[in-house]
DNA sequence: CAGCGGATTTACTACGTGGTAATTAGCGCA
DNA sequence: TGCGCTAATTACCACGTAGTAAATCCGCTG
């Protein structure tokens, strides 16, 4: 069994609470006292029992992190900037994957992770409709990368309907007028505040902007997100013969799966087909050609989000404080695939869209 | 606070130890008392407190992962299998990314990560140099991806030296005789052991077996082992003028970025140039052109690494078991890069190279 | 030198759980 | 009806820590 603050209490010749005292950095305590304690700590190798904190005092010191699958290169690069910015404040991160689990979720969302204080939650399958279990939640919460609207509870989001537009007025800007999007979800009312629904509307908006009227058949609908559904949807796209000359994918990751089908079609990009994605993942500046995409400030987001929840678990369960919204500022990130350079400098900064912040009442 | 077995003791009409009993699937509990017991457990929402649970048991249910970092696409996928196995165990992961910092890697190898039961620890820095350390952990460890010759602990690591060869036996297979290396590490002589030197000597192994005098202009360090190192690192060949036709890339991100800087200079993949990576992340499939590979067998590696880890945890921690040390089985996986289809199918399925499992004196 | 007040240290206890050992209930059988 | 045995339940306690409140120490004043 491990050292105790017992048995380096009878080495200091002091008692445990004097231990606890010094490890706790209380105030009060001889100097004399606190380097005996010290010097017996570092001779012992004492280290704080984290479950007997954890008893007394009701924290861990671990936050969850709960993702639909950490093999999506988002969420990868999401959770670690999550774990950057935990470890700075002296926190660990348990990683929950729901896997697009709908149960999941709401187990998740009703239960919380165990052994943590707080949860950061990233949902796919939740929507508006489940806007009444955010209110039975008993533990410091804060949602990632989605909205529910009304619901009680501090959400670190993006712009997601400002920089969708930004991204097609970008295509809009390079002349292009038949403009593809893929990644829009089927029939989702549910989740009209979903990252989905809302590029979607940017898409429109910009559009609508430009007097471009809308063809319904160029807003392909695409469900999950993966590389290889990206792929498939261009695939399809260009099977149906559709005339277009630009495609905004929702996610680079979708993108990425473009490229690949207008490769092997033989489309040239940019020069056939302009593409920009969202979510400015690593790769991205690296594929060929390289994908211009949106930069949602994910190190932002995830430096706001452990900060909101670690402020929720300090204020204490019953707080009844309003739930926040945090929008992070995004940027166009103009590469090879919109007719920019390989590297891609940011072309708009955006805060335009509104402050960076806002306070909602709960 | 949340509900304790007290409440639901009280409610129930029986002790809390019952309670407990019930909980923990003891026999000799009454089927009736069973039944009133978990009513009240349903009824007041009762869950068991981890902290307390784990005081009274030494066992907290959480497990630890150390990478280097999340972003990379294979640490990634790693942390993707090892939390999807973990879960099937019904225990936690907390990652922790040590962001290739020597000190980090001593202190958690020294110290375990705190709030776990166990750690699995792919380490970037430590070599054999390290092996002492080895001697003193004192909690249930298993290595991930790095066999530290000698050392008295676990490893779930690859089949390196022989799927490195291979890969390039492969590429000779294809009638290239200048085969360029990239990514091995400067000076590594403390980590002999070390994917970078293992795959190294696969490779030199390859060329010896097939009477090609190697070329150490065309062994080209690189470290870490990012995309864009990668893509500087073919920049750099390229320039130097030396002669090639084929590029072995240590790993894939490596070959992403190897790619990219070919695509840039002009030179056709395959048909100048034939790339094959290691890893098989899952972009390299949809890369144009996609990316040959050796597929390590990662949901292998993440499967029996948690499973040596549950054991040595089951075992206690002073137990003097042997160390064992699993490989991987290993596929080629022949894609565009190397003249191969779209997809890519697996064209060596490789136990040739010795059991898939070995046990070794510790 | 007694007395005072702040600084320092300590005893005691509870946090929620589950192991141990002791107690009680229940049943079959003489 | 009473005994013996197993099944079921319980009392008690310790795990390691930190809050509370009480005890002790120390330097100084009058």
């Amino acid at each position: 069994m491990a050292v105790t603050m017992r048995e380096v209490a009878a080495i200091a010749r002091v008692s445990p609470k004097t231990v606890s005292n010094v490890v706790n950095d209380h105030p009060n305590v001889h100097p004399d006292t606190r380097a005996r304690v010290q010097q017996a700590i570092a001779e012992l190798g004492y280290r704080p029992n984290h479950s007997a904190r954890g008893l007394r005092s009701g924290r861990t010191g671990v936050i969850g992190l709960a993702v639909p699958e950490l093999r999506q290169a988002y969420f990868a690069e999401l959770a670690d900037a999550v774990i950057a910015a935990a470890a700075k404040r002296g926190l660990s991160v348990i990683v929950g994957q729901l896997g697009g689990d709908r149960e999941h979720e709401i187990e998740l969302l009703t239960h919380g992770l165990p052994q943590t204080d707080g949860l950061l939650f990233s949902p796919e399958r939740l929507g508006t409709e489940d806007r009444d279990l955010l209110a039975y939640v008993d533990f410091p919460l804060v949602m990632l990368g989605e909205w529910i609207f009304g619901g009680p509870t501090d959400h670190v989001t993006m712009h997601n309907i400002s920089a969708a537009r930004a991204a097609v007025e970008h295509l809009i800007s390079l002349g292009r007028r038949r403009i593809a999007v893929i990644g829009a979800h089927p029939d989702d009312e549910t989740r009209v505040m979903g990252p989905s629904n809302l590029r979607i509307q940017g898409y429109r908006e910009a559009l609508a902007a430009a007097g471009i009227e809308r063809d319904p058949r160029l807003e392909r609908v695409v469900a999950p997100w993966h590389p290889e559904d990206g792929a498939d949807a261009a695939r399809q796209l260009i099977e149906s013969g559709l005339e277009f000359d630009a495609i905004f994918t929702l996610t680079d990751s979708l993108g990425l799966g473009a490229l690949r089908a207008l490769g092997e079609a033989g489309r040239i990009v940019p020069d056939d087909v302009a593409v920009i994605g969202f979510d400015n993942i690593t790769i991205s500046h690296l594929t060929i050609p390289s994908l211009s995409s949106i930069d949602p400030g994910r190190a932002e987001i995830a430096e706001m989000a452990v900060s909101m929840l670690v402020e929720r678990i300090e204020w204490g369960a019953g707080s009844a404080r309003p739930a926040r919204l945090h929008k992070a500022a995004f940027d166009v990130i103009v590469r090879e695939s919109s007719g920019g350079t390989a590297s891609g400098t940011p072309k708009t900064s955006s805060r335009k869209s509104g402050a960076p912040a806002q306070t909602l009442n709960g």
